[in-house]
DNA sequence: CCAGATATGTAGTGTTCACTACAGATGTGG
DNA sequence: CCACATCTGTAGTGAACACTACATATCTGG
């Protein structure tokens, strides 16, 4: 009965064409036309293999963050608490500077506020945030209970806080800000984390939050 | 001659809405059919006060800067750089957080990416922001001449510690996060800025910062 | 009350958008 | 070589967009 045409583009090449293109202008601001032209091929391929727009994009988020996953499976390998946040602050200082990508993170100018129709978008984004956060929660949790973190610190509080860092350090490497000036951020945020830090009997992780459980649902 | 028929809307009433418009939407996602309708006009009454689209988002920025200004007065009026960090992150997680405006920071929402034709507002945007770290790197200049923070300390870095910060919990907030997860954001935060702090022989603020000249022109 | 000036409401303008109909091209299975 | 399935390029589709022409309404100054 026939297999058809077979496609005549990577599609892992075109995407990684369209995530710049989402990058840059964000999901909104990316047009089908810049879409189709960066990725060398016409609306109906694009359409035949994504779906519509949105699916595009998440296939793109979905590529980026399988990137982003295994850099991130470096960071939370590092011996401490502490330099889990300065290996994670100082990465991000230098690859949301990198000349090689758009300026910033993905996950954050892909789009923070939407119109009508693409209101799911931000919200897209902010679950893949939130796997970043999650990972560093679970590292955190357990570097409180080697005794690396206070006993009375709160993983996930820092956590959150890291993550914030994170997504304010993209939105200033969108708008200009250079590598120097990053690193600067990241320096003084790594602080809070030591101000954390320390060498304490171990904690059984047992009773890990006893803290009100506010989920962010951001990273 | 005649002075021609009074417009029959309050301006900054109108502005109001339309601030919560760009504040919910963004830049790009807010359509000129939502401004008049939450404004309560006709596109021509808008075309006629606010010039375009774009002009308006400006009048809009203008007003939520004014009166965020005399808020930011209130925060550097605070004792200590430590002070000064708390009121500020603390007072940001409440503001992103009031159910009487859209979460998150218009700042921020307004638009981090925009496509082809507004590739100016996130620069708009990021100018005001840079406004607010001004006025910190100011304070901190001030606390470090008093003594209030560390010799060896860079303002100007703290200042944009402060301010990547408050954007990042304002991205937070807007995809959803609480105030309490805000607040253990700020609460952290503050401990970076604490590490910076204690009680010093006054420096007199001659050479203020040795290190490169980075400015982020961002905040 | 009139002339000039500005605001308002109706009803559009051209453009750009995401998306697709369709015909031809290129493959596979029989 | 033929039926079938899938891809590709051309050329659009209707809808939504920012913005405006124009007639009418409402003011001030004389």
């Amino acid at each position: 009965m026939g297999m058809g045409r077979p496609r005549e583009f990577d599609a892992e090449t075109a995407l990684d064409q369209a995530m710049e293109v989402f990058w840059r202008h964000g999901y909104e601001g990316a047009t089908i036309a810049q879409l189709t032209e960066a990725m060398g091929i016409n609306p109906p391929s694009l359409y035949a293999c994504f779906g519509n727009k949105e699916g595009l994009l998440k296939a793109a988020l979905d590529r980026y963050t399988k990137l982003r996953g295994v850099w991130m499976d470096e960071v939370v390998a590092a011996a401490t608490a502490r330099d889990v946040a300065e290996r994670m602050l100082m990465g991000i200082a230098d690859k949301q500077t990198d000349p090689a990508n758009p300026p910033g993170c993905l996950l954050v100018q892909g789009g923070i506020a939407c119109g009508t129709g693409s209101e799911n978008v931000p919200f897209e984004l902010a679950a893949r945030r939130s796997q970043n956060e999650d990972q560093l929660r679970d590292r955190f949790i357990r570097a409180k209970a080697e005794g690396d973190l206070k006993p009375a610190s709160d993983p996930a509080a820092l956590a959150r806080y890291v993550s914030a860092v994170a997504v304010g350090m993209g939105v200033m490497a969108s708008s200009g800000a250079d590598r120097e000036a990053l690193r600067q951020v990241a320096t003084v945020a790594v602080q809070a984390i030591e101000a954390q830090s320390g060498k304490y009997p171990p904690t059984p992780a047992v009773k890990q939050t006893p803290s009100k459980q506010t989920r962010s649902g951001t990273a």
